[in-house]
DNA sequence: CCAATAATAATCAAATTTGACTAATTTTGC
DNA sequence: GCAAAATTAGTCAAATTTGATTATTATTGG
């Protein structure tokens, strides 16, 4: 994906960084926004490294171990912009868990799919609680927007499954 | 990603089926709810059988290239449901295009930003009034609502990219 | 103070996914 | 009636992603 692309180049904007660094940095702060995986941070890392976008230079610090220090380059910053217009002109890409198993719904009983939707909402709440929970994150603008926005999504995605467990349960009892 | 076994699972249970034909009513019917694409169907169906969860045999009609009928097994159903359930129950995933871009949008001038996000409003509406044109495809109850809550959060994309363009708006007027 | 646990920093094999390509058969338009 | 385009059916190499694992250094509880 160019997404982990754009990410890590955008996190190397503001400063040159470790791999390990900025997986911590993504762990902690922008767990909401992205997926990507350490493993393959460090692997899209080494392959902007060979495409000139970022340089690497080995550090030391004490006696931990060696780390590679990443850079952007200024083709790195060029190929950022060019990511981030086409990221944010966007707009087929939209997955999220549990719809292909929506699509086969009608092979569980009344019963479970109303168990399963339950349990789910609660779930879906608790993460919207969380989204209560913190305010903003001080690291600019952007991050706040692209964490409001799932948070409306989120909202939707509440008020939708809500809704269709009380058609569920209607149709339920009506029969 | 276990989606795209559910997927072709689920698609299974009703009849058994080629490649090729599951791609094309993937491709027709269902691109809305699913993003795979058609030679990852293929290595999937392979590794399915690989497992012992659909059985395959070659079969030639008139003089169209042999092909491979995959059709599902007892341990596939069981598999097929196991699947379901852990889908349904999710609640994480959910990725949507724009998001990282969003994360980095103070690296554009205001005039920028503003027009790329009302392409991308002016895109995501087109969407909706697709959703709009289908009304309901007539595969089962679980597809109409998948496809539904698709809708749903699009909508919710929508109103979002509205307000945040308004907002930024009257940001940049008063400034 | 010292054994157990956690944190730091990354690597690597295996699994999955993409996207371009092949190759034969139909269909279409002129 | 035939050349060009589309459809059918799938393969495969290359790219990406995952998840387990390694190895060293700090920290912590008793």
């Amino acid at each position: 994906m160019e997404e982990n692309e754009l990410l890590l180049l955008g996190l190397l904007l503001t400063q040159s960084q470790h791999g390990y660094q900025i997986n911590e940095f993504i762990e902690k702060n922008l767990s909401r926004i992205t997926e990507m995986k350490k493993g393959n941070a460090y692997a899209v890392l080494e392959r902007l490294a060979k495409e000139g976008f970022v340089d690497v230079h080995s550090e030391q610090e004490g006696k931990r171990p060696q780390r590679k220090v990443y850079s952007i380059t200024p083709s790195g910053q060029a190929r950022f912009m060019e990511l981030l217009k086409a990221d944010l002109a966007e707009t087929g890409r939209l997955s999220l868990g549990g719809n292909i198993g929506l699509m086969f719904i009608d092979h569980l009983s009344g019963e479970e799919i109303i168990g399963l939707l339950e349990e789910k909402l609660k779930k879906v709440r608790e993460q919207l609680a969380a989204y209560q929970g913190t305010p903003k994150h001080g690291f600019g603008i952007g991050v706040d927007l692209a964490v409001d926005r799932m948070r409306a999504i989120f909202q939707a995605d509440e008020s939708w499954l809500d809704a269709a467990i009380r058609q569920l349960k209607a149709e339920d009892s009506s029969r």
